[in-house]
DNA sequence: ACATATGACGTAAGCGCTTACATGGTCTGG
DNA sequence: CCAGACCATGTAAGCGCTTACGTCATATGT
């Protein structure tokens, strides 16, 4: 009946109801042992008021929030909305909000952080958004946080793909071919990922027998700068025949590199990715596929482990990864 | 030197300062009248107690969340991932954290939708993630909504892409090439911006004296449900000439039935999509640009002024958009 | 019929802050 | 030397819930 712009509180409709708060809030809880009848009254009076529990309220009573947060560099490429996807519907499937927090090109990424964590079960941390000091303040509140994609740190759970593997195999598959002199696209600098995968890139070649390729050829993750970077080392008399990238972006701006040059791939020059996002396909480019949606519901769950109170081992996993065989490493048999 | 686990709260500032919790309040937040000596005395017990305050606590008092919700379907292309980042940002900027909830396949979402309105000071809807009645009841609460790529509901602020002009254009390129026969590939009754543009479409055809086309060739918006749909299309005796898809996704299901069936493109079946997803591009897609960043921007500002009170007359506007001609109808002197 | 167990509900104490108002001390001017 | 003004700070009342504990009436057993 009556209709107040505010919305309603517990107290409105106990006294609606012609019963105590707690009264209430018992028949909203289910749980409880509250006669059917007043249930009944309550509802009513909840329905007649339009009441809903505020989250701050019971929040505040319940000692928890009931969210969490994940931290990641960017949206823009598929790779990190995957993840979040997966993480997102696991959360909330457990009941938990998401909160997120974009950090690539922003200002005092740890503030928003330490702000993040005072507004959230737990968090997972995906690369290295911030610096180790400041996971280390977030556990330190009593904040659990789950490692996505980036070096342990503390005892903080970790979760990676894998990237020994794969560049093994790739290295591997490229070899077969008998290409010689391999170049690495990407900055081991800029990501953990990447990182490791020119580690493991260069392990693989020399397990191979191969020449140790040149330093990396240093860009950043997006087409525009792979383009360049990629555009330099073509250019070079003794150049490259296989352009290994840390990632597919760069890859498919190094393919506009070499059709700006008039090199054909994969004859005059090889090039691969890394993560598989959907262009990846379109180009043709051979890539390693991660488990994107997986990391991002299993990070979630372990995360919800932990703030339930899971005091077990710290957890450290690598999730398989596939070599995705297409055209731009090669002539194969294969479609698509 | 006290070294507890739980987290410090301000009465234990209060303490080790020797002052009252309202002083502390008073020190942290600026503003007011703390002496100097008293401030610094604060500080000092913060830093030792790594007292951080609470936001729930923090949030009940001031009657305020400081936190927006955005609900979309999905994260999967990079059309709304796009829209969100924009969002992010611009909320990031004006202090307030995000939620995000996505609806696409995910049980209830109505009651995840009413559960955010809880935690949130106001919230950007996106498509047709939940029914009009739905945003009626969060409107009702007070919490304020703004509209994206929806149809308006009630009195709520509303931003949309262009979908008209575009439609026009993008006829109006075809029709130049002398094309006649044109199906739609699309669900309209699947999100309003297929809607509207099967619409433009059609009425953009009839504006050229073209033949209507067929009712629409409906089909979700991932790209095997394109291409499912397309292949059923191009078998057909009298297959189109021109396949105008609803997204990019579609299209390139589209360009894949079209292979699949030995048809080349554009030759035999022109075909393009909509929105400039990044794949469009190495797909050579001819395709309409949307400002999918300025998009979200847009909406966190119209949502902050309306969270902030402004009482200003309902928004409702459209974005413009960008034609972009590629390989996939037609030959052109352009490249990429 | 009486002590006791049981069920249904109310009371009140938080949860951790912000802020209106009250208080007391120090200055200022006449 | 004192009234009034002004600072710096304390007091306490919320904000909207949950929940331990207390109370009262009715049902149970002998």
């Amino acid at each position: 009946m009556s209709n107040n712009r505010q919305p309603a509180t517990i107290y409105q409709v106990a006294a609606q109801a012609g019963v105590s708060i707690a009264t209430v809030s018992r028949a909203l809880n289910g749980s409880d042992t509250v006669a059917e009848s007043t249930r009944k009254r309550v509802l009513i009076a909840v329905k007649e008021l339009k009441f809903r529990p505020s989250r701050l309220g019971q929040s505040l009573a319940e000692g928890r929030h009931a969210a969490n947060g994940i931290v990641f560099p960017d949206l823009s490429g598929p790779y990190y909305a995957e993840v979040v996807l997966g993480y997102e519907e696991v959360a909330a499937e457990l009941g938990s909000s998401v909160l997120i927090l974009s950090t690539h090109g922003r200002p005092d990424p740890a503030g928003k952080v330490m702000d993040l964590a005072r507004r959230v079960d737990g968090m997972v941390v995906i690369s290295r958004t911030v610096a180790d000091t400041v996971i280390a303040q977030v556990t330190e509140i009593g904040i659990p946080v789950v490692l996505l994609a980036r070096p342990a740190v503390g005892s903080c759970d970790t979760l990676n793909a894998d990237n020994v593997d794969s560049a093994h195999d790739l290295v591997g598959h490229l070899v077969e071919h008998g290409y010689e002199r391999f170049g690495f696209l990407g900055d081991p600098a800029g990501s953990p990922d990447v990182h490791a995968r020119y580690e493991a890139f260069r392990a693989a070649l020399r397990a191979a027998g191969r020449r140790s390729p040149r330093a990396p050829l240093r860009c950043d993750f997006d087409v525009e700068s792979g383009r360049r970077a990629a555009a330099r080392a073509l250019r070079r008399p003794a150049r490259p025949e296989v352009l290994v990238c840390g990632n597919d972006e760069t890859a498919l701006g190094a393919l506009e590199a070499a059709k700006e040059l008039d090199l054909s791939v994969p004859e005059d020059v090889v090039i691969t990715g890394w993560d598989d996002v959907m262009a990846a396909r379109y180009a043709g480019l051979t890539t390693v596929r991660q488990p994107m949606r997986e990391l991002g519901a299993t990070a979630a769950r372990w995360l919800q482990e932990r703030i339930a109170g899971n005091a077990g081992p710290v957890r450290r996993e690598t999730l398989a990864t596939q070599l995705i065989v297409r055209s731009s490493c090669g002539v194969h048999d294969h479609k698509t």
